[in-house]
DNA sequence: CATTATATTTGAAGCGGTTCAAATTATGTT
DNA sequence: AACATAATTTGAACCGCTTCAAATATAATG
């Protein structure tokens, strides 16, 4: 049914060596030769099979990507970001997502592994070793990774932001501005990204020598809805209201503001509200959003690129990490406190 | 290096046959075998490889879905049910895009295709059969295909809503609303989707005996910035202001919004902005914005459901056109005319 | 116990490419 | 023309799994 070497082969009365051989870019091959069998290729509309092509040279020209949520505008960029680096290489990315879940992740990087991608990019949902069994089985055997984020104890590619740091450069920035309690709106539960910025929350506090209250750290989930539920709750039933909120990510933000403004609360003027990555729509919000911009683009095209570099040059470093940096953009979620 | 299945058989002390044979729960295998062959399997830590097995079966267990742009929140609700549908069939999707380009397009249709994928989703950027010479071998060699619209002189599956329908109802309403310059913000060229929606605008003029202003169309692309720049131009440059616009998508819309605003035009007092898509941020934009709500979740898993039965069942129907609905869901964004 | 029916296992031929040592052909040299 | 050298081409062995006819082991029957 479907056209094979052979038949090229056949037809052009050559071997299947040589077609393969013109298939390559061999330079061994005649010019002559080579357009006959150009010809007959051309002729027959034939397209090798990366199947088979794959299992006999034992490389897939393809790259797993691991995702935390399809649906988020954030890894949308870092999508973006990968895909262009793959194709620009003539890697075909194949895609995965955890949806927030560790056993879907692990499911997905199987799945992945199974299919002989020749490297994965994953944005690991934990950050716990002991969650990991499968993770150190492929370091262990030196299957190309790269990391977006880091791994507690685990020798591996990484590229990412320092997110403890940009956390803490952003509850600086309301201190600054005056606020005195800050809430931090946390993100998925297993999500190592909103632990690591709950640190850097929780550093600018001690830094400053400010009282960490446990009532202020709310744990919200990773969308508008979460966060405008959330928020309804949590202001229905507190007194000790905080002054400024600091959100695990720009949707959260964006769900916290749109409970406030229900509420009649103003933003920024009764209370202020930072977001994190600095996605699109944060300049086209009810109020602007002041956040930590997150390079996302970025992030996805060094972790192809580091990865493919890995693939190509299995010698080359295995434990590469790329910091990229973060930066406060200010708009107008946030105001001092009088 | 890799373990294989040879390993297994020889460590078991079977044929490669019978491992294979437990690999895919076939009845035949004796209990106590199947249970000696999983230990050694799940003791070696084996993973079959997926590229030999594609190679003898004949089957990838995977679909390639080729969007338009990655960086799309409408696309991404696709994408994520694309993906759902595919994971509980046991799928792996392989990712494509076309950036808007058609060479691109064509692209990404053939790596797929090389990578042997057991079917094809595909969101065309174009609709003249004119270039889709590559399709046309695709669907005379029944390779299995779901379009995410339709394809002129195609036959072939396709979901999707019904674009001229539900823009025409989108006008309609605005006609209602007692606008009667109504401009178009179309989408980028090559878009069969914005070509539709200009046809769906057209017709309802025409049912109102309204003129067709030329000039009340204006070509603007498929971004907020894009947008949000051609907005400012636009409404710079001409005195005879329509008074309600219909825009390719929301993202046209937002930019849109986002420079009238700041041309301190109100929103929806002096113009009113009707967007198309419902994207989850249309509550959260500065005026909410009122739009045609299409179920992109749904098309992205209907159109994987479709291509899954037929890449399992080869015989069934290869022209069943899905139409889902569409729907106007009411914002802020519109206002009648006094 | 011999014989037939049934349950398991297996050998070997693909699947569609890549690879490389060996064979074949063309070119160059005395 | 004979021989060495360089340029091309090719046969056949994989790559790691599936498949199925044939072989072997086990159970049932008379």
């Amino acid at each position: 049914m479907t056209i094979t070497i052979a038949d090229i082969a056949r037809i052009a009365n050559v071997s299947t060596a040589t077609v393969s051989a013109v298939l390559n870019d061999k330079p061994t091959v005649a010019p002559e030769t080579r357009t006959k069998v150009l010809d007959v290729i051309k002729k027959l509309n034939y397209r090798p099979s990366g199947v088979a092509r794959s299992l006999s040279s034992r490389k897939t020209k393809s790259i797993g990507l691991v995702i935390k949520e399809i649906d988020n505008p954030y890894f949308a960029k870092v999508m973006k970001g990968v895909f262009d680096a793959s194709c620009e290489n003539g890697y075909t990315v194949l895609l995965g997502s955890s949806e927030l879940s560790p056993v879907q992740e692990l499911k997905s990087i199987e799945t992945l592994a199974s299919h002989r991608v020749d490297g994965l990019i994953i944005s690991p949902l934990q950050n716990s070793d002991m969650d990991f069994g499968y993770l150190s089985d492929l370091i262990r055997e030196k299957y190309p990774l790269v990391m977006l984020g880091s791994v507690k104890n685990f020798v591996t590619n990484m590229v990412d932001i320092d997110n403890v740091a940009a956390a803490r450069q952003a509850v600086n920035y309301l201190i600054g501005l005056g606020h005195r309690q800050i809430a931090y709106f946390a993100g998925p539960s297993h999500s190592a990204h909103s632990e690591d910025r709950l640190l850097g929350y929780q550093q600018a506090h001690i830094e400053h020598h400010l009282p960490l209250r446990k009532d202020l750290i709310i744990s919200v989930g990773s969308y508008i809805e979460n966060s405008f539920e959330i928020a309804r709750e949590f202001f229905a039933s507190t007194s000790d209201l905080p002054t400024a909120i600091f959100c695990y990510n720009d949707l959260v933000a964006i769900g916290l503001v749109n409970a406030l403004l229900e509420m009649k609360i103003k933003v920024p003027e009764q209370i202020s509200v930072i977001g994190f990555d600095n996605i699109d729509f944060c300049e086209s919000v009810k109020i602007p959003l002041t956040t930590i911009h997150v390079p996302a683009y970025e992030i996805g095209r060094s972790a192809a690129e580091l990865l493919i570099r890995q693939v190509e040059n299995p010698d080359s470093i295995l434990n590469e990490k790329i910091w990229l940096e973060a930066r406060l953009v200010e708009r107008s979620s946030c105001a001092g406190v009088s």
